[in-house]
DNA sequence: CTCCTCTGCTATTTCGTAATAGCAACGTAT
DNA sequence: ATACGTTGCTATTACGAAATAGCAGAGGAG
C-alpha cells in the first residue's frame, strides 16, 4: 500500500447534494443554527446522515477566511532559543504560555522563519510583517533596536510584550515582574543579616529588568543609610583583584545579577579558601536554578516566568476577545524571594 | 497615547488601490509572476513601496483556500507537554525541529487547542482537522487509539510521525531511533563485562519503541547462548522481596526501559547496602539525564531525540516542496551508547 | 486605412464557509 | 376573494488571494 497523497476534501456542497438540499442548508445544520432557520427535524436528519457517510470536516482555511479569526497566537523571540544558557531562560515562559493557550482554545504559532544569519530575529523582514498570520502576538526577550515594536504599535496589531519595556513615545502592553521590589528586599534581608557593605555585580547592557534591580538595591542602601557603593559592570572588570579588593574594602556579601558572575564569586571565593556562606554571602537575580532542573542552589529570586508567560496569554485574549473593554496596559508580578542557601549573617570580621 | 486597537490588516486591494493597480496585478508582483504578466520594472516598484508602506502581509487563510502554501509547519503532541517528566523528554525534540524549522524557513505551529480535559490531544475534535492550517506536520508521542492516524494518512494529509509507528493497513512516514541495535550493544557490553544473568526492568504500555528495546534484549542474551529470564513488566511488581530475589538468583545487571525504574533499583540497592556499580550494574534506555540538564547521570542509552525532530522537519519539508519525488518513507537513526558510570564489570559473586 | 502584434495591464472566476435577504407555496383570517 | 402570515427553504454575497482570459491602446506593416 502506498502512502496517499493530498486529494480533495469532501465539501459542505458534497454533503448538500447529497442531501438534496442547498448548501447553505448544511451549513446552518452543522453550525447549529437549523431552528433559527426553520428547517425541520426530517431534513436535519439527511443532513447530517451526509456528513456521516462522507466524512464531511468543515475547511479551517475558508472558515476562518470568513469568520476573521484564525484562533492563533504568535510567540515571537528576538532571539534564538538555542544557546543553552537562553534556552533554559525562556523554557518556562514558553511553558506558561503554552498552558494558558490551551485554557483559551487557541493554537501557536512559533516565528522562527524571520531568523537572520547572526542568529537574531526581527519582526519586519523585507518590511513584510510575518506576525499577521497569528490573531495577536506574545513577544518575548530583549531587542536593543526598538524600530520593530514601534511600528507594530504604530500598526495597531494586538500584542503583549513579556518583561517591563519602556520606548519613548510607544504605547504597548506588558507584563514583567516587580524587579526592584524584590531586589529591595534582598538587599534588605542582607542588611538585617548584620551586613554592611554590599557589593553589586552588574551586566554590560542596562536594559530596563537591570535597572529595575539596580534601582532596588540602591534604594534599600539608601533607606539603611549605608554608603552608595561603586557598581561593578561588566564581565571584564570581574577577577580576583578586585574580589581581594572588594574583601579588603570590607564587603561581606554580593548581589549578583546573573547566575554566570554568581558562579564567578564562588571560583574566586574557593580560590582563597573561602566558603559561601559562611565567609561571604552570595544572591542571584536572574538564573535558572529555582526552575525544574536543579543544578546549583544558589540563593536566587525566583522569576515568575510561567506565571509572566500565562499572564501575557491571558492579556492577549482579553484584547483580543473584546477589544472595548478598558483594562490596564500592563502587568506586574511578584517575584519570588531567595532561598538561605548562600545567604547567611556577616561574620566577625566585618562587625 | 493611547494604544492602538486593530485596525483591519490590509489587503492587496488595499495596495493595489495605493499603487493605483489592480489587485491581480499586486497577486503577480508578490509571487514573482510579474515578468510572467509582462509587468514592467516602474509598476513593480510602485507595488513593492505600497506593499511596505501598508504593512501588507498574505492572509494565511486566504492562501491556502486557494490552494497555497503558509509556510507553517505544524506540531501536534498526543500527550500534554507539561508533566514534569514529559516536558523534559519532548523538549529537546521540540528544539530540534526549530532549528530545522528556522533553516528551511518555515514557522511552527503548536497544537494545544485540541486538549481535552483528560490532559490528551486528538486530531479530530468535533470531526475537525484542525492541522489543516499548516502544510504538514510533526506527531510527536504515542497515542494508543490509532484511529486519528489513520483518518489523517486517509486523508493524504502530509505529516511525520516521530517515533516508530505501525498502525495495521495504514501506511505513512516516520523517524525513528534503532533501539534495537542499541540495547542488542548495551547487552553485549555487559556481557563482554562478565555478567551471566542480565535483568530487563520494562514498563507496562508495550508500545514499539519499548518491544524494540526489549527485542535488542532477547537477541543479544540469545546470541550470547545465555537463558532467556524472565522479563519484569509493570511497576507494580517491582519491589525489594523481587529485588533481593533477583540477586538471589544471580543477576549483576539490570536493563531499565525507564530511568524512572533505575532510580526504584538504586534504592533497593542503597537498602541492602550495595553500591552500584561496584556490585550491581544498572543501565538506562528511556532518560533524560543525557540531555543538557545535569542532574542524576546513569548509564544511559543517548536518544538523539534533536536529530529525530530535525530528521522529521526535513523529511516533511521535502514531501512538501517535491510531493512527486521518490524517497525512504522512514528513517531509523542510531542511538548513542551509554557511559560507564553505572556499568562495572561482574564481580567474583556471580562468577 | 486596416489589420496585426505587442504591451500592460484589468475583469472575472474560483476556493469553502457563513450570513443575510428573500421567495414560493400554502394556509388562515376577514 | 384578497390580504397576510408562516414554513421551508434557496440565492446571493462576502471573505482575500491567485489564476485565467482577455481587452484597450500604441505602434508598425502592408
Amino acid at each position: 500500500m502506498a502512502i496517499k497523497s493530498r486529494q480533495q476534501a469532501p465539501t459542505q456542497s458534497d454533503v448538500a447534494r447529497r442531501a438534496g438540499v442547498s448548501q447553505g442548508t448544511v451549513s446552518a445544520v452543522i453550525n447549529g443554527r437549523a431552528t433559527a432557520h426553520r428547517i425541520p427535524e426530517e431534513t436535519v436528519r439527511r443532513v447530517r446522515e451526509a456528513v456521516r457517510d462522507l466524512g464531511y470536516v468543515a475547511n479551517p482555511a475558508a472558515r476562518s477566511l470568513r469568520g476573521k479569526r484564525n484562533k492563533l497566537l504568535g510567540v515571537h523571540t528576538f532571539e534564538s532559543v538555542f544557546p543553552i544558557s537562553q534556552r533554559d531562560f525562556f523554557h518556562e515562559f514558553l511553558i506558561g504560555i503554552e498552558e494558558q493557550a490551551v485554557l483559551d482554545g487557541y493554537d501557536l504559532v512559533l516565528f522562527t522563519s524571520t531568523e537572520e544569519p547572526n542568529g537574531k530575529r526581527r519582526i519586519y523582514r523585507d518590511g513584510v510583517n510575518r506576525l499577521n498570520v497569528a490573531d495577536g502576538s506574545v513577544l518575548l526577550g530583549f531587542t536593543h533596536d526598538s524600530s520593530d515594536i514601534a511600528k507594530l504599535a504604530d500598526e495597531g496589531y494586538p500584542f503583549v510584550h513579556v518583561g517591563r519595556r519602556e520606548v519613548p513615545g510607544v504605547e504597548f502592553r506588558w507584563v514583567g515582574a516587580d524587579y526592584t521590589t524584590a531586589t529591595r528586599d534582598v538587599v534588605d534581608r542582607l542588611i538585617a543579616l548584620g551586613h554592611r557593605r554590599i557589593g553589586y555585580v552588574g551586566l554590560d547592557g542596562r536594559m530596563e529588568a537591570l535597572i529595575d534591580r539596580e534601582q532596588g538595591y540602591r534604594a534599600s542602601c539608601q533607606a539603611a543609610g549605608l554608603p552608595a557603593l561603586p557598581v561593578l559592570m561588566g564581565a571584564q572588570h570581574l577577577s580576583v583583584d578586585w574580589f581581594d579588593h572588594a574583601l579588603a574594602s570590607g564587603m561581606t556579601a554580593f548581589v549578583a545579577e546573573d547566575e554566570s558572575y554568581a558562579a564567578r564569586l564562588g571560583e574566586f571565593a574557593r580560590e582563597r579558601g573561602m566558603t559561601i556562606p559562611d565567609d561571604v554571602s552570595v544572591v542571584v537575580l536572574r538564573g535558572t536554578s529555582d526552575g525544574p532542573h536543579p543544578g546549583r542552589s544558589w540563593s536566587s529570586m525566583g522569576i515568575p516566568r510561567n506565571e509572566m508567560g500565562r499572564a501575557a496569554v491571558r492579556m492577549l485574549v482579553e484584547i483580543l476577545e473584546d477589544p472595548q473593554a478598558t483594562r490596564d496596559d500592563h502587568l506586574l508580578l511578584p517575584c519570588t524571594p531567595p532561598g538561605e542557601s548562600t545567604m547567611a549573617p556577616a561574620t566577625g570580621r566585618s562587625a
